[in-house]
DNA sequence: CCGCTAATGGTAACGTGTTTCATTATTTCT
DNA sequence: AGAAATAATGAAACACGTTACCATTAGCGG
């Protein structure tokens, strides 16, 4: 079967999210992305801010990490698994190469588990952020 | 000055709920815990349970990890830093060894970061689960 | 242009987790 | 032991991020 195309519609506001997130090189929660857009004159719900961003992880255009209880989104063109380095201060994100895939393999049948997915995010402070941080 | 002790006092909930937590080798909740402490016919409010459990694993006694927006606990006797292989299933937990500290600050230092924290979480299926899923 | 319906957006509802504050109970002091 | 001092508790209120509801708007094919 050809691909059972999801009928969607290309709307404003997904074109002005999706832009949107695209000019961030830092993760930015949903709240953050709204009210950006609306301190540009754009007129978008929260809830479709929400629908949208969600949209875009899920179909693998956006890269989310949790960080204190937020969801924070990121565009993100490779749909494969990586993991990220990110400034707990800023945001800003650099993708990173994981560690060895065979190590968690290996780990993980020799205790009986099969992986069905891993978290590995490693947080820390950027130059800059160490700069001003600096009294 | 010396180490000025906090006045803590030992109260029949506190002693309850690490017991309770310390029978689980599982994750759990905040929730879970209180509600099997209510099952077991103890009296607990959630409030008390959720303080007693951010003290524990504040004062080191409980790792947490969250999955799904929600905070689970277990109770861990080792105050370094470790991490899990978790079945995602049961929440069954298994400590597992980190994956190389120095690659990771190598990266860190790479791109100007320096770290500070680091999530590893490995997720999968445990043997009993694996077992259990197969129709 | 019309009709179908996906998408939107304001708001209410939800879930997790924290805070408040009056009450309870442990510890200390005498 | 009894009383005073004050941690700790617990029920409810609150804070916050996120989702559900649903009437309205607006793509898109005919």
């Amino acid at each position: 079967m050809a691909a059972p195309q999801k009928k969607t519609r290309s709307t404003a506001q997904k074109a002005l999210i999706r832009s949107a997130l695209e000019t961030e090189t830092r993760f930015v929660s949903a709240k953050q992305l709204h009210r950006r857009l609306e301190d540009e004159g754009a007129s978008v719900g929260l809830a479709t801010v929400y629908r949208q961003l969600n949209a875009l992880a899920r179909g693998g255009d956006a890269d989310t990490i949790t960080i204190a209880e937020t969801q924070l989104f990121r565009a993100c063109s490779q749909t494969e698994h990586h993991h990220h380095l990110v400034c707990e201060r800023c945001g800003t994100a650099v993708e990173i190469d994981p560690p060895s895939e065979d190590w968690m393999r290996q780990v993980a049948a020799s205790n009986g588990f099969e992986i069905t997915h891993h978290v590995f995010e490693i947080f820390g402070l950027c130059a800059d952020c160490r700069a001003a941080a600096t009294d």
